[in-house]
DNA sequence: GGCTCATGTAAAGACCATTCACATGAGCTG
DNA sequence: CAGCTCATGTGAATGGTCTTTACATGAGCC
């Protein structure tokens, strides 16, 4: 992270705040964090960032915006965060498939702000082309990873990719959201959330005929 | 349903309304309905039950105590369609086990307004244990007819049904969320979520090995 | 008839979203 | 460097929401 100017947030400032708009986007994460998508106020941000109410709406259009952009980042965080846990397969693919599973629950608990923005903001896709594009490319690493994961299969009992990727992020979505997060009311489980998706996935996987787990068993 | 007084909404009422907590309540479900939980206002739920906006708080303290009444309702009813889809189990496990995922979606999407309030309006859990227990009680019909499935299977081979459970619903409710929904923006899919849905779980029963299939294949 | 208490009202203070006219000064242009 | 321009920030105003408090009403009961 790097500010350009005015690092520190108690900093006397000139009329001209430098990076406000990188500013507000902090803020909002933090609030987010602390209070839900709910109860982050745009107001609130602008005087996190130290600026008037109205400041805000010079690089925003309205409150929403902000979370779009947020939203975005978040993907984009997701995306290289998914990738990174890929690896690009290595050094096999059943090893980097478990991987990628507990990269994007980890995801969803270290980062619950950005997951909250991304799928929980109520934002609509249709509007912000580039927020659905960001998205697309975040599912596009997973969409990926399964069809490497396919293509160690005996070609003729091949199974579609895409709707094994779909299978995939429902039950890690579903998983995340049920019970990924450690914050305010989510259920108790007699496993974590890790050993229960890598369990539902290597059932699935069984189902669709792939030898079983990966190789060393963690 | 049934109003004790005064059913229509613009007909005139004395200074007592008479059955405000409902109408309240029907309010907030149809506000939630419109413009997503976050939309809904408090004031706004009072203006269309055609009271002062002060009235409100003679019965709910707050605005979450409204929507954690609405998603206590929206539990039960889930439970009412789930049990209803399940029905025991008749004709067979299998069949029953597939309307039930099937009445699943269908809640999620001809009751999106329950299904905001109950999982995505941030009610803490913890709070409310009414509601807690309301949830557990819809999750229930979904254990219990895992149960009886497992119980279709040899003695030795049967996967732990609670974890088969929690698999079903982490999928259901993922592919609600992400794709279940008319509303707003979600994403376009190949097939219908139910299609979705369907295949998953016959993928991930036949991994644990569960013979193929509800019979007729509809 | 008269009491009591649940239920509803009015008014007020505090906060938020949003807009508009106006102020500032960073960066370009010559 | 002088001057201009325009992106960026301010202040104030409008209208909405949340929530509390003192007060009004009338339904149910003796």
């Amino acid at each position: 992270m790097s500010w350009s100017k005015d690092s520190g947030r108690s900093g006397q400032r000139g009329y001209h705040h430098g990076n406000l708009k990188e500013a507000l986007l902090r803020a909002a994460l933090e609030l987010i964090a602390k209070k839900g998508p709910a109860g982050f106020t745009f107001a609130e941000a602008a005087r996190w960032a130290g600026v008037s109410p109205a400041a805000p709406y010079r690089h925003f259009r309205d409150r929403d915006e902000l979370i779009s952009n947020v939203a975005l980042r978040g993907f984009q965080q997701f995306e290289a965060a998914l990738a990174k846990a890929w690896d690009d397969g290595r050094p096999d693919a059943m090893t980097a498939f478990d991987r990628l599973g507990k990269a994007y629950l980890a995801f969803a608990r270290t980062e619950p702000a950005y997951y909250s923005a991304m799928f929980e903001a109520g934002i609509p896709l249709d509007v912000n082309s580039e927020l659905r594009e960001a998205g697309d490319r975040a599912f596009a690493v997973l969409r990926n990873a399964t069809e490497k994961l396919v293509a160690t299969l005996p070609a003729g009992s091949r199974p579609p990719s895409l709707m094994m990727a779909l299978h995939i992020w429902a039950t890690s979505h579903g998983i995340a959201s049920l019970f990924g997060r450690g914050d305010a009311g989510r259920r108790a489980l007699p496993m974590t959330p890790e050993e229960l998706l890598e369990a539902a996935t290597l059932i699935y996987l069984r189902g669709l005929g792939l030898p079983d787990g990966p190789p060393p068993k963690r």
